[in-house]
DNA sequence: GAGTACAGTTATGTATACAAGAAGGAATAC
DNA sequence: GTATTCCTTCTTGTATACATAACTGTACTC
C-alpha cells in the first residue's frame, strides 16, 4: 500500500515502529497502564511524557486524548492528567456487559449453526488433554481474551466483535491480576471447555448459562483479589523505577 | 489569515459554549454530516475546515480524530478527510448490536423490577391519547432515540448506557430519514406503546419480541429507503449551498 | 501520439511558540 | 502562630512553522 522509495534514508525508523508516533506513544502509554509502571491515581504531564519519549506534546496529546476516550486516563483542567482510578462499579459494569454480549452470541452460534471456523480453532487450544495445557500466566491470560473474543467475532457482526475488543481492551489492566493463580487457570481450561463443547453440540440455553457463571465467577474472584494485588503491584513497580 | 473571525470574536463564544474549540468543532462537524451539509463520500481538508471555522488545525485534528474513532469520518493518508461513505452491512450490524442490547435490558428490568424513575417517564411520553401524540418528524425523532436509550438506562449499567448511546449517535445519520412519513411515526408510537406495557407488567418474554420485531422493522424499512432519501437529501444540500 | 520524468502544489504529521489560568509557596499583616 | 495576598511556576489549549510524502499537470523524449 505505501510505496517504497527506491533509498530510504529517513523513512526507515517511521516504517520500523508503527508508521507514526501518536500510535506508538498511544500503545506504549497504554502498555505502561497494563504493566502498573503507570498506577491508577497517577498524575502527569504532557511535558513530561513528551520528554520521557523524546517527542513533541502534539503526538503525545493525540495518544492522551485517545486513552482518555477509552477511559483510561482522565484529563483535569489546566492540571495535569490522572491515571483513572480504580472504580470497582465500572468494572462490574463491563463484566456485565460482557456476559450480554457473549450470552448474545453463543445463543446466535448455536441457533444458526454458524462460525465453524472460529470454532474449530477454539478447539485446538482449549480441547485439549491436562498435559497439553499451558501454564504460563501471562499466556493463558492472552488466550482467555481471544477465547471470549473469538465466540463474539464468530457472528460474523462486525461491529459487535469491535465493541466487545474495545471492552477487553479496557478490563485488561484487572483481568490480568486474575489469572496469577494456577487454580484460576485450572478452573479456566475446565469452564472453556464446558462451554465449548455446549457450543459445538448447540445447546444454546446450557451454552449461555455455563458462560455466563463463568464470567460472572471471574468478576467476583476480581472484587475478591485486586487491592491486594494492586498493592503488590505498585511496591515492585516502586522497585523497578529506583 | 485565521487569525480574526469574521462573525464573532472567537473569546466570547468559547466561554458562551463549551469551554474549548475542539469540543465545538467536534459538535459542528457531526452535525454538518447528520444534516447532509456534509455528505458521505465528501472530501475536505483540515486546512478547509479550520479557515471555515475560522481557527487553526490544531482543534480541527482533535475533532477530527474524535469523529473517525466513531466511525464518522476517514483519514486518507496524506491525502485529505472524507466522510465515511455509507455500507448497509455496517447500519445492519449496528441494528443488530441493538437488539442485543435493548432486549438484554428489557429483560433485567422485569426479571428484576428496577427502572421505576425511567419507566414512569416513558409513560407520560408514550402512553397518552391518540389526540396528543406529537407529530413533527425531528421531535418524534428524537424522542425515539430517548425511549431506546432510557430502556438500557433504567437498568442502572452505566456503561452499558454509554456504549448504547455512541451506538446511538452512530446510527442517527440513517435513523433521521426513517421518520420522515407519518405512517412511520404513528406505527412508533403503537409499538413503543406495547412495548412499554409489556415491561410494566413484567412480561419479560413478550417485551423482549416485540422490542426486537420493532427494532428489526426499523431496519428492514431504513434498508429499503435509504437511497432515496440520500439522493433527496443531497439534491437540497446542493440547493442549499448555491 | 503516447509515455515518462519532473517540478509545483497540497495533504497530513510533527515540532515549537504563545496565551491564559490554576496551584502552590513565600512573604507580610495581625 | 495563623490567615491572606501576591507572585512564580507549571499546566493545558491554541496557533503557527516546518518536514515529508503523495498527487497532478506539463513538458520533453521517443
Amino acid at each position: 500500500m505505501a510505496k517504497r522509495p527506491v533509498d530510504e534514508p529517513v523513512s526507515r525508523r517511521s516504517a520500523e515502529s508503527g508508521e507514526n508516533l501518536a500510535e506508538r506513544i498511544y500503545a506504549q502509554l497504554k502498555q505502561d497502564i497494563f504493566e502498573f509502571r503507570l498506577l491508577p491515581g497517577d498524575r502527569f504531564s504532557e511535558t513530561e511524557i513528551a520528554e520521557r519519549m523524546a517527542v513533541s506534546r502534539t503526538p503525545v496529546r493525540e495518544a492522551l486524548f485517545r486513552l482518555q476516550r477509552e477511559a483510561f486516563v482522565d484529563v483535569l483542567f489546566r492540571s495535569g492528567w490522572q491515571v483513572r482510578p480504580f472504580d470497582f462499579n465500572y468494572f462490574e459494569d463491563l463484566y456485565d456487559v460482557r456476559v450480554v454480549l457473549e450470552t448474545a452470541a453463543v445463543k446466535r452460534l448455536c441457533e444458526q449453526s454458524i462460525g465453524g471456523d472460529e470454532l474449530d480453532a477454539l478447539k485446538q487450544i482449549w480441547l485439549v488433554p491436562a498435559a497439553d495445557r499451558l501454564s504460563d500466566a501471562s499466556t493463558v491470560s492472552a488466550l482467555d481474551e481471544r477465547f471470549h473474543e473469538m465466540l463474539v467475532e464468530a457472528t460474523g457482526n462486525a461491529e459487535m466483535a469491535r465493541m466487545h475488543h474495545a471492552l477487553t481492551e479496557r478490563m485488561r489492566i484487572i483481568r490480568r491480576l486474575d489469572f496469577t493463580k494456577p487454580p484460576r487457570i485450572e478452573a479456566t481450561y475446565l469452564e472453556h471447555g464446558k462451554i465449548l463443547r455446549a457450543v459445538l453440540q448447540r445447546r444454546g440455553d446450557q451454552a449461555q448459562l455455563l458462560l455466563k457463571t463463568h464470567i460472572e465467577e471471574s468478576k467476583s474472584e476480581v472484587r475478591k483479589i485486586t487491592l491486594h494485588m494492586l498493592h503488590t503491584a505498585r511496591h515492585k513497580s516502586g522497585q523497578e523505577r529506583a
